[in-house]
DNA sequence: AGCACGCCGACT
DNA sequence: GTCGGCGTGCTC
């Protein structure tokens, strides 16, 4: 029996099969999908059986036989193997990046090296003593750790010692995965069939005797030992007298422990909703791969629709896929769904510890739960009868994942649907262009709901030209319609959001007598002012350095702070309103665990009258009181080097504007911006997506981007310049003689930060209609460069969905 | 990716 | 003479 197995080692020339023999022991087991040790070459290394045959092209004498196999069940069905094919195509990635992506991290393999000391060795004294000290009483010493605390001399002897076969080092593979124990206590003696002994029990020791007669009582011969509030001297003395014993339970860990749900029921929907929910139905029943793209104002009621077309799936007896973005898995996202459909969901996101989402994931694998809501990679959810996937804020830039394998989630969906045929809902209240333009196209089926849950008015939203408010004298960052609705807001108690979209102090430093800007000697960046540490900060490569105070290129000391981070304005809004409490959430204000809810459940006790913060209060916010939203700046997105730069700003104005005023109380928004003519600023006061499709699409045709053509980004750095434009240059050449003249080619071209941690950075771009050699042309790319990939100076990355350009 | 094999320079 | 530099090529 041969067992086909791609190798955990991420390298173009090892990204295929390897044939191994099973062995006859194994051969009942192995199964594809299971992982396995092997040996290949001189090392262990972790692989996952793809399919089991009967022969191979390879001689039978070259065969190794694998090693171990370390799943009893299969972590991949065959559905996820199949996918991973595509995937590794689709995105041109490594097979066994995709087939690691798909698994939680504790699965994931973990290399050690083990140093054993060889039996009936013959060696000299001094040897004997040096690995006596070593080793001490252990059986064996791990390489890693030892190595740490090892000194040079050490280090030459132990290797001295290994080259005479004294000591022997084996490789490990080993993974991540543990198991959660709770002490139990176990009856072991029956009360009623050992009554006198009982009765002698109960006669000098009352609570004990209580414990025996309570345990056998109970469903289960075992108890939680926490649960029972007896002193542990009490079960001391029955462990001593043969009643009872202790034993550890594996049990599985629970993220949301303790926590109460109370169940809900279906909401009665609106007339918009009910028309949505009906368009949907039909494709449950049929089992149709179809798409719906379902685009609703911000309040108007898409996730009640999410719930009660999960609950219909789930009537089914299938499963159902929700995707939310990192961001917006929000306590209160999860307490929603975990209301609705309580122990029937797991719950996958990056707040949970490593256990606790291999927990989550393996009740997914079990069957034990039909739901799952999760980020990205929830997207490999291993469900085997999945009837539906919900992708929330389709728009979001976090459903694209930027390390290997590069995939956007909403592709992975759409394949997945296909192969289960189910319906996908990709929801938003403002779709992508590329999605929106296949829903018109009739692509995908378009469901729209332009009406807020109770006819709630949209909020009024007015912009404010900042290029005035200098003109007046105001050189602050509230313009003086903001400082007068937020002291308006405060006198009446209601609450407001700030937003501004730049964490940090200030964005410079510079000198304002020579011009000199601190910038990152690594990177051509300039160093961000860190306040409450005083420092310079680079965001790329983590360099920091204290603030000069005199500038280091002319001696003046006439530095200055320009651009405004959160910090920064927290500052200014208690010169400005002294009387406001303010709350400020962006990452280093949320670092740490749970933080993000405290901050949050806080302003909803009003704690705090303003909310200022960046990206992540943007979205999910749903607070009765909001009835102000001020966006510092709204230009700061639209003049970043990127074709989606108008998009982004519109979905982040459109997103922010919808905290304002949800509920009974009218909502206002002012949106303070130096380009106000924008149309991606202009049409968020108007609630306008079309108008803003139509005019974006426009210039979408006409500068060549997305969604009228795909584009695909090779990205290649080097430390050398020269090393890096040439690389650029052969790419983009090679792709012009093998793709069809319909392809256009652009590069090479310096990436936007030309230069990051020291390395030059290059690009190449394809835009493209039709192209089907396309993604074996890409994967043949790195033919280009053989030997120079291997020495690790070049490097080259293909991105078939890019986001940013930068 | 690692790791061994193999071929050249500077040292006890 | 040998130790160790890293270029080259292979892994079922």
């Amino acid at each position: 029996m041969i067992a086909r197995i791609i190798v955990d080692v991420s390298a173009k020339q090892t990204d295929r099969q390897f044939d191994y023999l099973v062995p006859p022991e194994y051969e009942p087991l192995a199964t594809p999908g299971m992982r396995v040790v092997v040996s290949f070459g001189p090392r262990k290394v972790q692989g996952f059986i793809l399919s089991i045959g009967q022969d191979s092209s390879i001689s039978n004498d070259k065969l190794k036989a694998l090693d171990s196999l370390t799943d009893l069940v299969p972590p991949l069905t065959t559905e996820l193997i199949e996918l991973s094919v595509w995937l590794k195509n689709h995105a041109v990635s490594n097979h066994i990046s995709v087939l690691k992506s798909m698994l939680p991290s504790a699965m994931r393999a973990n290399y050690r090296k083990h140093l054993i000391l060889n039996d009936d060795v013959d060696c000299s004294e001094s040897d004997r003593e040096f690995l006596l000290k070593q080793f001490q009483d252990k059986p064996l010493l791990d390489w890693d750790d030892w190595y740490k605390h090892a000194t040079t001399f050490e280090h030459k002897e132990m290797s001295r010692a290994i080259n005479d076969g004294f000591v022997r080092v084996e490789p490990v593979v080993a993974t991540g995965e543990t198991t959660k124990t709770e002490r139990h206590v176990r009856l072991i003696r029956d009360p009623k069939t050992s009554e006198e002994a009982f009765l002698t029990l109960a006669k000098r020791t009352k609570k004990q005797a209580e414990i025996v007669q309570w345990l056998s009582e109970q469903e289960t011969d075992h108890y939680p030992l926490k649960q029972l509030s007896v002193s542990s001297s009490v079960i001391k003395g029955l462990e001593e007298k043969g009643w009872v014993e202790k034993t550890d339970v594996v049990i599985g860990r629970d993220p949301y422990e303790g926590r109460e749900f109370k169940q809900t029921t279906n909401m009665e929907l609106m007339a918009e909703q009910q028309e949505v929910f009906e368009r949907i139905l039909p494709a449950i029943e049929e089992e149709r791969s179809e798409i719906f793209l379902l685009r609703g104002v911000t309040g108007s009621g898409k996730t009640e629709i999410y719930l009660q077309t999960i609950e219909k799936v789930l009537k089914k007896r299938k499963e159902a896929i929700m995707l939310v973005p990192e961001i917006s898995l929000t306590p209160q996202m999860v307490t929603r769904f975990k209301e609705r459909f309580g122990s029937r969901v797991a719950v996958l996101h990056s707040a949970l510890s490593k256990g606790e989402k291999y927990d989550e994931w393996q009740r997914i694998r079990k069957g034990e739960v039909d739901v799952a809501v999760g980020a990205r990679s929830a997207v490999f959810a291993p469900f085997q009868n999945i009837g539906m996937i919900i992708i929330d804020e389709e728009h979001e830039g976090s459903y694209k994942q930027e390390e290997e394998p590069r995939y956007h989630a909403r592709d992975v969906a759409i394949k997945r649907a296909e192969l289960y045929h189910c319906p996908v809902i990709l929801g938003s209240a403002t779709p992508s262009l590329e999605s929106y333009a296949r829903a018109v196209k009739g692509v995908y089926t378009l469901l729209e709901m332009e009406r807020r849950v109770n006819d709630v008015a949209m909020p009024d939203v007015t912009i404010v030209d900042m290029k005035d408010e200098l003109r007046h004298g105001n050189r602050s960052m509230f313009s003086d319609a903001l400082i007068e609705r937020m002291r308006n807001r405060i006198e009446k108690q209601e609450q407001i959001v700030l937003f501004l979209n730049r964490r940090g102090y200030s964005t410079f430093i510079m000198c304002r007598d020579c011009g000199y800007v601190a910038e990152c000697p690594h990177c051509d960046i300039s160093l961000t002012y860190h306040q409450p540490i005083n420092q310079l900060q680079c965001h790329y490569c983590g360099y920091h350095h204290t603030v000069p105070h005199q500038c280091p290129e002319c001696t003046s000391d006439a530095i200055r702070y320009f651009g405004t981070g959160t910090q920064k304005v927290e500052e200014e809004l208690q010169e400005v309103i002294p009387e406001a409490r303010v709350i400020r959430m962006d990452v280093d204000t949320t670092g740490r665990k749970g933080s993000h809810e405290r901050l949050l459940s806080a302003f909803g006790n009003h704690e705090a009258d303003i909310l200022l913060g960046t990206q992540m209060i943007a979205k999910g916010l749903d607070f009765p009181d909001i009835t102000l939203v001020g966006v510092l700046a709204a230009d700061a997105m639209l003049h970043l080097p990127d074709f989606r730069a108008s998009e982004r700003t519109f979905q982040l104005l459109t997103q922010v504007s919808g905290r304002a005023g949800r509920h009974l109380k009218a909502g206002e928004v002012i949106i303070q911006s130096y380009t106000p003519e924008h149309y991606s600023i202009q049409d968020v006061t108007k609630h306008d997506f079309t108008g803003f499709f139509q005019k974006e699409m426009l210039m979408r045709k006409q500068a060549g981007y997305p969604p009228y053509y795909f584009l695909v980004l090779i990205h290649v750095s080097d430390e050398a310049l020269d090393a890096a434009v040439l690389a650029t240059e052969k790419i983009a050449n090679y792709l012009k003689n093998n793709l069809s003249d319909q392809a256009k080619i652009y590069g090479p071209v310096a990436s936007s930060i030309a230069r990051i941690k020291d390395r030059y950075r290059y690009q190449c771009m394809v835009k493209y209609k039709i192209e089907p050699n396309l993604t074996e042309t890409l994967r043949n790319l790195y033919q280009l460069f053989d030997g120079e990939l291997n020495k690790g100076g070049l490097q080259v990355t293909v991105d078939t969905s890019p986001n940013m350009m930068l």
